[in-house]
RNA sequence: GCCCCCAUAGUUUAACGGAUAAAACAGUGGUUUCCUAAACCGUAGAUCGAGGUUCGAUUCCUCGUGGGGGCGCCA
């Protein structure tokens, strides 16, 4: 028998099922195994101690009887500890088992893959047209991206849509103020959103100035939104170059979309959810609108979900509605995640329960619906994050400035190197800095805006992790030896480092567990930012190229597995890697 | 008025009801004739308050304090 990938649910199978020949337990055993303090051993057994306690046993005694049940394993020790612990101790041969059987990105892949795979939408990003992205969107966009590297990792086939927010009601005014300045949407210049973004502002003020304005803007959306052909064309070359600016976006954070279907991709399917869910009376007409209420719930029994204006028009509720359907009809989702601001719970939550009524009175299945929330990101007053001059920081401006201070450091360590390998290395480091500032920590928390902890270069951070990758890349460069055999050659791992190392390597398949389960990120930050810390404790002690063949066998299989674990934790973050720094 | 989220070291964060609360930055002391010092090894320092549940609470419940957010035609 091979060695297992995942230790920690082996131990837990073979718990349970000694549990089940032992008298004392009953089927409602759960071990609960998982990972240990270092100090205790590998894994530790928590279950004992409320089982015991449930059935009034003492938990002592009923986990020696279980560890007395236990076959006899050579990979590892079992002991009893503190007031029921079972703590598991693998041997240095079973932690050289398992470095030899999982040896690459392949294997590691195989050993995650989920049993059921399935159809996964992943909804993220989603910035408004006509206006610039701010570092409001970076979340989302960081987020939602290293999500779905994590689920086709785990074997899912996730379809990525950029739900944009197209439709709005902002295109009146904006359609008004480029009538009324006669603005040519071809001659907008270099950076014609943030010209957009101004005629908006113009319009803007024209309208709060003038009766009349107002008016006008608002014939210039139901216009447009009756298929005007003057404001279909104007609005078709707005998305077009917003999209386009987008693009220069996603394409400095390596973001692709399988698609950009906004809102307006639905504005042709709205009346059919107001007829389904009229038929099915799940909605009502309230003070002229139509809106959903839930009455089994405490709050939205009386909050409404309003899905049609009482003007007659749709609005974001309406067409993610239809984007559900759409999803669910076209693309077969089986789950559909949004990756929004926890502002947005409320929305989401009535969204899913009305969805639940209109596909159950449909006879429909509905996908597995999940809101991925996360904080908002404050500015110093505590509040969402403005300049001084009101408008946010734009997201392109914090990457610039990301990228151009990493350049400063590469350039002084290495002042010799080409101003195009400086740049190289810099973007790697800047926007990986970024990335994982935005990652590493618990996506539900807000944080305020801060230049120095979004572009910090020490400590916990991405340039930490490429460094520990430059400096195994840079042994591999000197070492003349043969290495093929390496594995077959290594002995155990023995000193404090090499089994350290070897024992964080191992619980690689933990933290993809339970990254995957809560959807959050910081898991994998923490686990490879551990682990390029056991890397740098036993580069530091333990020498590689050394002559005694066994030993350095050893280490350099080590230094090859870190390298690759480490490969694929940071592709699944989107962090770039170098070769040297 | 109803509801939701947050509070851990000087600062920014971690901790799946488990054992002596873990890091980074900033302090402070050390390490480079040796595979990259963007590193390594020391040291000092914390659970908002009061109750409760539990063998065990940063974690769950109640109340309070402080901060943020959502709640009929914005998305």
């Amino acid at each position: 028998m091979g060695m297992p990938y995942d230790l920690c649910n082996t131990i837990n199978r073979v718990l349970f099922e000694t549990a089940s020949n032992t008298t004392g337990f009953e089927e409602d055993f759960e071990p609960q195994v998982r990972s240990a303090d270092e100090r205790f051993g590998d894994f530790q057994a928590n279950g004992v101690l409320p089982y015991a306690k449930r059935n009034q046993q003492n938990p002592r005694d009923l986990a020696q009887k279980l560890i007395d049940n236990l076959p006899d394993n050579p990979n590892w020790e079992v002991s009893l500890a503190g007031p029921g612990f079972i703590n598991f101790t693998l041997s240095a041969d079973c932690l050289l088992q398992w470095l030899r059987n999982y040896d690459s990105t392949e294997s590691l892949k195989s050993g995650s893959e989920s049993i059921e795979r399935k159809k996964v939408v992943l909804d993220f990003s989603s910035p408004n047209t006509a206006k610039q992205m701010h570092v409001g969107h970076i979340r989302s966009t960081i987020i939602g991206e290293s999500l779905s590297r994590l689920l086709a990792f785990k074997g899912h086939d996730v379809i990525k849509d950029n739900h944009l927010g197209d439709w709005g009601t902002q295109f009146g005014i904006l359609l008004y103020a480029i009538k009324r300045s006669k603005t040519s949407l071809d001659a907008l210049g270099d950076e014609p959103i943030a010209e957009l973004e101004k005629l908006y502002r113009q319009g803007n003020q024209w309208t709060k100035e003038d009766e009349g304005a107002l008016t006008d803007a608002r014939d210039e959306l139901v216009k447009l939104q009756n298929g005007d052909s003057e404001n279909l064309a104007l609005w078709e070359k707005i998305r077009e170059l917003s999209l386009k600016a987008f693009e220069d976006i996603y394409e400095i954070l390596g973001v692709q979309f399988d698609h950009n279907l906004g809102e307006s991709f639905y504005r042709d399917q709205v009346d059919s959810v107001y007829h389904s869910l009229i038929e099915h009376k799940i909605c009502k007409e309230d003070e002229g609108a139509l809106v959903v209420f839930h009455p089994e719930h405490k709050r939205f029994a009386k909050q409404p979900f309003i899905i049609r204006k009482s003007d007659g028009a749709s609005n974001y509720a309406t067409t993610d509605l239809a984007t559900i359907s759409y999803r669910v009809q076209e693309w077969n989702a089986k789950q559909i995640i949004y990756v929004t601001d926890s502002r947005q719970k409320d929305h989401f939550e009535q969204l899913f329960l009305t969805s639940q009524k209109w596909f159950k009175a449909e006879e429909r299945k509905l996908p597995k619906l999940s809101h991925v929330a996360f904080g908002t990101i404050l500015g110093e007053d505590n509040k969402a994050i403005k300049t001084r001059d009101g408008e946010p920081i734009k997201l392109i401006d914090l990457l610039n400035e990301a990228i151009r201070k990493s350049a400063e450091m590469v350039r002084e360590k290495s002042p010799d190197l080409e101003e195009s390998e400086i740049r190289r290395r810099a973007e790697a480091i800047g926007l990986g800095a970024v990335k994982y500032a935005d990652l590493s920590q618990d996506r539900t928390l807000d944080y305020v805006f801060s230049w120095d902890k979004l572009l910090a270069l020490q400590g916990n951070t991405a340039p930490y992790l490429q460094y520990a990758v430059a400096r195994i890349r840079s042994i591999f460069r000197k070492t003349d030896k043969e290495l093929s055999n390496i594995s077959e050659e290594a002995r155990p791992p023995t000193t404090e480092n090499e089994r350290k190392l070897s024992r964080k390597l191992m619980l690689f398949p933990l933290a993809i567990n339970q990254t995957e389960k809560e959807l959050k990120p910081h898991f994998l930050c923490t686990y490879l930012y551990e682990l390029a810390t056991e890397f740098s404790s036993f580069y530091n002690c333990d020498k590689v190229m050394v002559d005694e063949k066994d030993t350095f066998a050893l280490r350099m299989m080590l230094c090859e597995r870190t390298l690759t674990w480490l490969s694929v934790g940071l592709e699944i973050l989107g962090i770039d890697l170098l070769e040297e720094m």
